[in-house]
DNA sequence: CACATTTCAGTGGCACTGAGATCG
DNA sequence: CCGATCTCAGTGACACTGAAATGT
């Protein structure tokens, strides 16, 4: 039972190189970072009455051109359920319009409007501010080694499911 | 079908070097990424009838030794009130010990078990074999990269906050 | 018939709040 | 009285499920 293991414990010793697993484990790195980073995002967008959806679906109306709810939830990663009330908000605002697709009854075809426009640049600047704290302790070639190293990532396990 | 037209860039911004905003935001990137590990772990573990916060307890208590549950939410970064359900978890599989701390009767003082030190032994590895297909596209340099530039974020955002 | 789309009601894990009881 | 600790009840955002209604 009693093995020689490695039962370090506190203390009293020398510390160890890096007995420090959890602080190395790249999945809960992530995911408390992930915490932080919403929460810095979420509490910045909420000063103009904006949540990270919003910027989210203007962007890709903006950058991809209309699209149904289907097609916006696959651009965005927005759940198909969920969109339905991102819109409704937008909507109330007047920063889309949904309207009936046409060609196929069951779709709504949702456009940007010119205050959606405007909208989309006030969030671009404060998301510019906001990602300038995020990744504060980063240099810029820093920066887009981590963008780059997070989008292959995020990239291989989107394929792969 | 698909009749999205390429949104040519709209008269009042100059176009920007990637149309593609919402792909090279880190925190989206971010989040995203971490939805997708965070499941990833959390089947793998379950499997193993654990969750990650098994893990991150008992690893806390293997490399720094017994603790208070303050203590332990602390190292660990799980919630106090969120502490007691996952110790009752633990204790339940005879994982780790609760006792009251004869010197502060305040507190109960966790100790990790012969079986928990067996337990934390196989989640390990588990969690080496997540991993690495969590960071499957990653060299290993850029996986330490990866780590370093994540670890550098998630402390100064704990430090400043 | 199959399939896709929009919508709603609900689930479960999670970070977090608030408060009560106990104790230093 | 102040502050720390443990505990529980509850909140809110989120990703996701399941199913109904409507249409192709």
């Amino acid at each position: 039972m009693t093995r020689a293991e490695p039962a370090d414990v506190p203390g009293d010793g020398a510390p160890r190189t890096t007995p420090d697993r959890l602080r190395r484990r790249a999945s809960r790195l992530l995911s408390q970072l992930s915490t932080r980073s919403d929460r810095l995002i979420n509490e910045g967008l909420a000063q103009a009455d904006a949540r990270k959806w919003h910027y989210a679906v203007l962007a890709s109306l903006q950058d991809h051109g209309p699209g149904s709810q289907a097609t916006l939830s696959r651009r965005t990663g927005i759940y198909r359920s969920d969109m339905v009330g991102v819109l409704n908000e937008l909507t109330e605002r007047d920063l889309v319009e949904r309207a009936p697709d046409p060609d196929d009854q069951r779709r709504n075809i949702i456009t940007i409007s010119p205050q959606g426009r405007r909208r989309l640049r006030r969030l671009d600047k404060i998301l510019d501010d906001l990602h300038d704290e995020l990744l504060a302790p980063l240099s810029p070639a820093e920066r887009d080694q981590f963008v780059e190293l997070l989008t292959r990532l995020l990239d291989h396990h989107t394929r792969t499911s």
